[in-house]
DNA sequence: CGGGGGTGTCAGTCTCTTCTGACAGGGGGT
DNA sequence: ACCCCCTGTCAGAAGAGACTGACACCCCCG
């Protein structure tokens, strides 16, 4: 079920989700099976607040996911369950995404016609 | 080139060097052929001091290289080129690098016996 | 000699993320 | 009743990162 190719802005949420030590932990402890947010806020040692936060951008960016399991007795669980992901990182992969990255896009090689001046190096001119 | 599996910190590196909107543009930029930084800011249309820190970012992380090349006129141009890499992102790579993250790392499963209450839940215990 | 292009670096803002403590609840055992 | 374990959210402090303008210097061409 993993995309292939993610459109810029899914690779770009993924790679910030990954890119912290925490989120990369939270990962491979879920990776050993699911747990519920106070448990693993345990297993961690982290504030559950924090773990909530960084729980919500790994789900955000489809990594994990959360299901509110309320058993028998009444009492709600939040398990969280990690989404088995492969995605291969390479120039290839960054070009396909940067084509289809959010808003503008500087062109690879062109003269941007009415593109004031873009360097900082100007004694002062203009002043 | 590419290290099959890097350790935690530089998986790490590595990540928080790719998220980032810019230096996937600086990437695919770099990637269809080697630049020098003023022109590259031009291509990009971004500040020059802002894209020499990024791309001291993807040079610490090892994704492009940079030398100083003295022409033969004298002038000193810093070309910039994209070190080819491949690295697979999956749940298992995660846990390898967990294994390999700097500093103290928590237990996948411990009682952790003197460990006080890691969760803010408490109505009013102590107070 | 005055532009014009290039590199390198710095101090200062400014915005976003991270992190904490406290609060709101829901439900169950003893 | 009290105590325990769980979820969900919030305001605000603290920190890290992104970004800017200006300055230092180099060399060549007219």
């Amino acid at each position: 079920m993993d995309q292939a190719s993610p459109s810029g802005d899914e690779l770009l949420r993924v790679l910030t989700a990954m890119a912290s030590p925490h989120r990369l932990r939270i990962i491979a402890a879920l990776a050993e099976g699911r747990t519920y947010v106070s448990q693993l806020a345990r297993q961690l040692q982290m504030n559950r607040p924090l773990l909530y936060m960084h729980l919500q951008r790994l789900e955000a960016a489809g990594l994990v996911t959360g299901v509110l399991e309320t058993a028998r007795d009444g009492s709600s669980v939040k398990y969280f369950e990690l989404v088995p992901f492969a995605l291969e990182l390479t120039p290839e992969a960054v070009i396909a995404a940067v084509r289809s990255l959010g808003a503008e896009q500087a062109e690879t090689d062109g003269p941007a016609p009415g593109a004031p001046e873009t360097g900082g190096s100007r004694r002062d001119t203009s002043k």
